[in-house]
DNA sequence: GTTGAGCGTT
């Protein structure tokens, strides 16, 4: 029965999270229920995955309903091999709503609206200590071998080329795919100012010696 | 068919 996950989550209220990293890209939340089932009652098991490309990230979420019960499946399952890779499992750090996470419980959100004292100063300490934070999205790579993949495929095929005939017929192939990406593109986010720089093509014109 | 630090939902 792999009903987790298929209504949203069923109860948050007293389960505890634990976290599963580094177990395979094809492990399913089918694969992990039995495994950890077995030391403890599961409430329920979650998998995110991309939702671009669909495919799971490499970790998954497993709920308990104790707190010991979910200790003891750190201790038992953390370190076990699971699909040929070893899992590791430990407390939930984050909640789903991006809330703080005690011991794997999520800490209840304090009352707001009721009893918040409007009469002091509008002025805050943290928000500037929180504006140092990077705006950027400088997360990590989710696929960072995945890039070098295709980034050496086009320095191989680059180096390869060295004919003129052979290229048009490649070129016709990629030019229709480009033409999909650039329509894509220009719905998302459309920048004029790139645009208006040919110039610096015909500049980049470099030779190979 | 692949990859490998990390923190979550139809």
């Amino acid at each position: 029965m792999s009903h987790f996950g298929r209504s949203g989550p069923p109860d948050i209220a007293d389960t505890y999270s634990l976290l599963i990293l580094n177990i395979s890209f094809r492990t399913t939340a089918d694969d992990l229920f039995p495994l950890f089932d077995k030391y403890g009652k599961v409430v329920d098991i979650f998998i995110p995955k991309d939702r671009r490309t669909g495919d799971p990230r490499g970790f998954a979420f497993v709920r308990y309903k104790y707190a010991d019960e979910a200790q003891k499946a750190v201790d038992r399952l953390d370190g076990r091999e699971v699909d040929g890779r070893e899992i590791t499992v430990q407390f939930a750090k984050y909640g789903p709503n991006a809330e703080r996470i005690h011991k794997g419980r999520i800490i209840e959100k304090p009352p707001r609206g009721r009893g918040r004292s409007r009469s002091r100063s509008p002025r805050r300490s943290s928000r500037y200590h929180d504006d140092h934070q990077e705006h950027g999205y400088g997360r990590r790579s989710r696929s960072r071998s995945r890039d070098r993949h295709d980034r050496d495929r086009g320095y191989r095929y680059r180096s390869r080329s060295r004919s003129y005939t052979p290229d048009i017929d490649k070129t016709r192939g990629r030019a229709r795919y480009d033409e999909r990406w650039t329509r894509s593109r220009s719905i998302e986010s459309y920048s004029p100012r790139r645009s208006s720089s040919p110039r610096r093509g015909r500049n980049a014109y470099s030779r190979s010696p």
